[in-house]
DNA sequence: TTCATTCCGACCTCGTTGGTAGGATAAAGC
DNA sequence: GCTTTATCCTACCAACGAGGTCGGAATGAA
């Protein structure tokens, strides 16, 4: 599998937090209940999507988090980054710079000069990232919406109260 | 990271298959030292790619493997799809047909109406298949030669022998 | 003050990855 | 037919990351 549950809860709490609209935000508790996901992992989620800017936060009583741009500028290439903090086909290939431990990549004395598998990989990542960068957070607020994907369609309801 | 060595590895042994031409087998000690891989493990993933009937072997002494077909007609979505099993960007998206076992999909009683993610995670699995899918073994192996990958750029040459 | 919430770090369990070990089977060359 | 060189096959194993829990801070509204 290429991602981890990290990349699926994470954009769907983007999805739910933009269903909200910008004006309340939204506790965790609430789109852990909703969506059936384990609080405590969804804390350690949406603190990667505030590190990068996506959300902000309101702490203490009625807080939570809300978007921290309209749905529609916000592209998934900028949440899977945030959530799955690399995104790239080979360790020998983590963005063409940092550093290549475990596989060995071409042959033992080589500096950049590309194994093999190089033009592969760059070629697979870069179709992934562009698909990921033509789609934006409002075009699968509005799928869902349609698809009917949530428990409740249009509002958030807490469980518990 | 998204593939595993068994990818890397497949396709570098696919690569010096390639290299060789398809006159006379050759034996994975020899692709093993020439590329510095472990060759156990090289025996469990060519045995991937003859299963995909995508090398041939032949038994014995002088035996070894040779490319079941020109480098031109294999495409890179064949090999990286005998070598890593299955290529999905969820496990919960497996070719749209095998099971959700894990992450829990959408919610606790749907049949197959989509996540919201589902959008996402099916124009990222199209990008990357189509970048594979146009991606031939002829292609790496001119890509390899031009850029000097190989230790030995025009012929294997056996260490021991 | 109290309660609901975000925040933070340590911990734990399990499956997969990457690899090894050891042998059985098959063919070529003497 | 023996020996050598291979492919083949299955079991085993250590290390690591994924996925998740726990316990407790800090923070702010009522």
């Amino acid at each position: 599998m290429i991602f981890t549950t990290k990349a699926e809860y994470g954009v769907r709490l983007l999805v739910e937090l933009g269903r909200q609209g910008s004006d309340n935000p939204v506790s965790l508790k609430a789109i852990a209940e909703a969506e059936g996901l384990p609080l405590a992992y969804l804390e350690r989620i949406v603190a990667l999507l505030k590190k990068a800017d996506l959300v902000e936060s309101q702490r203490g009583a009625h807080g939570g988090y809300r978007l921290a741009r309209p749905p529609a500028e916000i592209t998934m290439d900028e949440a899977v980054l945030a959530l799955e903090g690399v995104v790239a086909p080979m360790s020998c290939f983590v963005d063409d710079s940092v550093e290549r431990k475990g596989v060995l990549c071409s042959h033992h004395e080589d500096a950049g000069h590309g194994c093999a598998t190089k033009l592969l990989w760059t070629r697979v990542q870069g179709g992934m990232v562009e698909a990921m960068k033509r789609t934006t957070l409002a075009e699968l607020i509005d799928f869902s919406a349609r698809h009917g994907s949530g428990v409740f369609p249009n509002q958030l309801v807490t469980i518990n109260g």
